[in-house]
DNA sequence: TTGTACGCGTTATCAT
DNA sequence: ATGATAACGCGTACAA
């Protein structure tokens, strides 16, 4: 159990001064003779000495960002987190990851702790609560991006997926198969991405003047077993929807559960889209057609933004950043068929 | 963007000295008046200070600990890091996130960050290289727990998985439904995780005097597509196996996705138990029996250990924890049939 | 080119 | 009960 060697020891070990010490670790900051920095380098390596990231980060400034997901279980999320930290590896920052677990209080936890760190910034899928806190960050100067969803009225940068379009998108296929009675699961209405989502089914229906109806369409909590429920209510309805888009990612493992328990057959029974980015949908029988949104790319655009604002000026607006997510057509979804299993009802 | 108030802003504002304000953060450590104590409360509050962490961990210690893993794309990892992180905060400590991508180099880096950081307990699964850094960081009194996997010779705790029993019950149950060429897709000889899975399998046969035969046995990387390979060159086998094991987490997906590329039904043609501890396998066709890793126990023993040795005495003898692997049969495996698309071959 | 000395924000020790 | 002040480890003007 050694005690760290600090820049002290370095300096009288190598006869040197702290300050020549200093400049041979951050190169550029002063000048310093070849052969000086030669000797001070060996006793660095010989001490095994290593800077102190708190006490630099106390002078300097800290090379650290936030990133704050609902949870690592979401492959949505899990993917999103490995991929910033990869990015964040290569702009030289380290990433500190949270998890709110849908739960404003924990949130406020954590804004708080990320503040305590000093956080050079943030990436975050809000709860949609905290909003004073966010607004402390903010007027702390530090740079902060939403991924995924938004919170309404606050100036900060965001990137996210064309909800709307793509929900769109994922309903007209729908009904070009001749789908009249389309479910859909999204998640809850007070977040940016449940809310949209139900607008572009909405518009989508209304291309082709074909009614709303509220009793085909769930928004429902990203905890819980929600989406199975939703499942439930959906099947036991006097005519079921012959076609279902699950738009909540938190709730496909469950819908797909409740489903799988029934006696429903997909697709001859039921049509079915996901809004989902996992490996997993592919492997399932039938291969699920699906809304893939684009998670590397928000990724990528989501530190370029706190990068970018870390460096720059911050006088810049609040931008946002929009990315399709891409329809792929598998085997659930068919053209519709006479509902064999609608018989016994009758 | 104001500047954060220091603790000597809070002290003059509240007319004390910053002894006073320090005390009253850290109840218990000195004497303040109830009335001082409200007043310093109040203008803490009103300034919105919060005592940043750089400066407090210069002087104390750090509450973070480090969680290495290899990717988070790994259903298995990110499901770990989710109840880490969880427990964590169950024990007043801070989680640093970070992903090897089973790269050596980079492990190297993270482990020299974590240093820098001075964590204070490191929970990871090492790729195995690195022998010098782990010394070093348990020469500076850090505490270690290794998950999943373990470095021979290295006094360091480990929680793991009860490999060979997992495996050898696998086997077990696939020479129970009458295969006898049984393949296995399992990690590096050069993990703990690979080379003890290997040995469960090989003990099941041999209990049974069923020849090894090591064409049917692939080591493969945890990256890349080496599961998709493995799967290929065992069905192009003159006698292909009529059972898989596939004990390799990182390549199951890999595995599966090759899997279904070709003409082979499961279970008719060929038995397949996966090592994972995903929703998804229960949902695909048919439903996967599977090995099932106690993912949480994991990660709560893991904490457990670091939590304890930060606590504690640090004179212990290194301990392993040995968690079993619950196995799940479901409808992939099946007594053995006359093999009809082998056929084709003879 | 090199060294000295101070500041960063907090905690802890010792007087008062 | 409270206050002054010395660390903690590092970066950096400024002096030499």
């Amino acid at each position: 159990m050694r005690k760290q060697p600090t820049i002290r020891d370095v300096a009288s070990a190598a006869g040197v001064s702290v300050a020549v010490v200093s400049r041979v670790i951050n190169e550029g900051t002063g000048p310093v003779a070849a052969k000086t920095r030669d000797k001070v380098m060996e006793t660095i390596e010989e001490l095994g000495f290593r800077p102190r990231a708190a006490a630099r980060s106390l002078v300097s400034g800290t090379t650290t960002i936030g990133l704050i997901v609902t949870d690592l279980e979401n492959p949505f999320f899990a993917r999103l987190a490995d991929r910033v930290v990869w990015e964040a590896r290569g702009a030289g920052l380290q990433v500190q990851l949270m998890t709110t677990q849908e739960d404003a209080q924990l949130e406020r936890e954590i804004l708080d702790r990320l503040q305590d760190r000093s956080v050079a910034g943030i990436i975050a899928t809000p709860t949609g609560a905290n909003v004073d806190k966010w607004h402390r960050l903010l007027d702390l100067g530090v740079p902060i991006t939403f991924v995924d969803r938004a919170i309404r009225d606050l100036p900060i940068d965001v990137v996210r997926i064309e909800n709307v379009t793509s929900s769109q998108e994922a309903t007209d296929h729908l009904l070009d198969l001749g789908h009249e009675r389309i479910a859909l699961i999204s998640g809850p209405s007070t977040t940016t991405t449940g809310a949209e989502r139900v607008d572009g089914y909405r518009r989508a229906l209304e291309a082709r003047a074909i009614a709303y109806r509220s009793e085909l369409v769930h928004s429902v909590r990203f905890r819980g077993d929600a989406g199975a429920d939703a499942v439930g209510s959906l099947l036991d309805l006097r005519e079921p929807p012959t076609a279902l888009i699950v738009a909540n990612t938190a709730q496909v493992r469950n819908a797909l559960r409740r489903l799988a328990q029934t006696r429903i057959a997909i697709p001859e029974d039921l049509s079915v889209v996901v809004f989902d980015d996992n490996p997993w949908t592919e492997l399932v029988s039938p291969p699920l057609s699906v809304v893939r949104p684009p998670t590397s790319m928000l990724a990528v655009h989501a530190l370029e933004l706190v990068s970018a604002r870390l460096r720059g000026r911050v006088t810049d607006e609040p931008r946002t950043i929009s990315v399709p997510a891409e329809f792929v057509a598998r085997s659930s979804t068919v053209t519709i068929t006479p509902n064999p299993w609608r018989a016994p009802h009758s």
